[in-house]
DNA sequence: TGACGACAATGGCGCAACGCAAAGCCACCG
DNA sequence: CGGTGGCTTTGCGTTGCGCCATTGTCGTCA
């Protein structure tokens, strides 16, 4: 669900007298504070990927958008706001890609489900270091509960989705016998075991295993529907 | 290779005056200290694993050992020393055990290849805490650093021999066309993956979707060595 | 057109936490 | 009984977050 585009809307609770004014107000003060918002996010990615969470502070967020560190808590109130609106900002992009590779309408299951495999795939090609934010973030305890408000409930759905995708397959294509659960946690396995490891050890990254593994598992299990390439 | 027993050594840099005394001193004092030793090693563990490394500081390490900060720092000179010295105590306990289930003589390529299987499979089970200081210590840039030196060496050298196995196992078997270096990296895909999932979402834990999903790859590469049960 | 008000942005400060080094204490070995 | 070595206490220097008063910038209303 490509859910709420508060992401700018983050450090703000000033009452701007509720009268309706997200129409008109051609304002360059406001697009230029939208720009810094967006701004800071992106440098907060840059520096996390790069340096990991325990180096990444507020001074040098700061530094690296060329401000003061006063901005940065003007528009996040705190640091974990901040972080929290990086990580909603990740999720919302991997949702857009989601919505656009699976859910896009006249595909088929089999379409479907192959677009989830494109989506993982690409997710990781184009943007590596926005893969490197997620396992940052899911890995430490403390910034793990962000990860398990934002991104955790977004994962589980789209591997029930997949899950049903699968189901659709095995019931339509006459299939028995076939473990959809276990098909459906090993792709999700293989999914996070291919970002985790290629953010490990970034010099094996764009190798074809992935994909490769994957429609093998596919294959396995629905033959007549997914042929090995 | 069940390498250096240093682990203990680890903070001392005093001349010992170079006299050999590994084998005499029955000193309750030194039984003490590597006693200490260990019991702040176990405590880090503990911590990294239950509130990640940012939170993890050496008084609180103390505290949860039950003496003070500088017991710490005496025995480890610093913090990265305590940290790459508990990387390393890790790294040693799942060697013992890669060897035992792998190693072992008498075994065929087929039986340590499911070795190798069992090891991953196991280790995950007995010390999920293990895992997740695995996972930690891989994901922050900076902790990745000692990674990169101690644990990744190993875990390449697992790949490379859980390959090695792959080939005489086809080679054996008269097997051909089959992708083996793509086999090897999935079943480093699952493995990571399964520690990584489990790490971020402990409650999905202890099924068997990895051993299946390892086995299914297993038995479509080389169907007459291995079944699925 | 000029003054006012909202909003973006700055520099600096206080407080707290942490890492680490120095010096002394005390148990135990020879 | 001298001294080695494990362990504690104390305190210093540094760093980071978040708040404050303030400045600069741009719409808006008289």
């Amino acid at each position: 669900m490509a859910q709420r585009k508060a992401t700018a809307e983050a450090g703000k609770s000033k009452a701007t007298k509720g009268a309706a004014n997200d129409a008109a107000p051609k304002d360059r003060r406001r697009e230029r504070g939208e720009a810094s918002i967006q701004r800071i996010i992106d440098a907060t990615i840059e520096l996390i990927a790069e340096e990991g969470l325990a180096s990444v502070t507020m001074q040098r967020i700061a530094e690296h958008v060329g401000s003061s560190n006063a901005l940065v808590v003007f528009h996040f109130r705190s640091k974990e706001n901040l972080f929290r609106a990086v990580l909603q900002y990740l999720s919302d992009q991997y949702d857009a890609l989601w919505v656009t590779l699976v859910r896009a309408p006249g595909l088929s299951p089999v379409e479907r489900v192959l677009g989830a495999v494109d989506c993982a795939q690409r997710f990781a090609r184009l943007h590596p270091k926005w893969v490197s934010v997620f396992v940052v973030f899911s890995s430490d305890r403390k910034s793990m509960q962000i990860y398990n408000e934002i991104g955790l409930p977004s994962d589980l759905a789209y591997t029930a989705e997949a899950r049903d995708l699968l189901i659709e397959i095995a019931r339509d294509g006459g299939y028995t016998g076939v473990d959809i659960d276990t098909l459906a946690e090993s792709l999700n396995y293989l999914v996070h075991g291919a970002w985790y490891w290629d953010h490990l050890n970034p010099s094996s990254r764009d190798t074809d295993v992935l994909r490769k593994t994957m429609l093998l598992l596919l294959h396995q299990a629905f033959p007549r529907h997914f042929e090995l390439e």
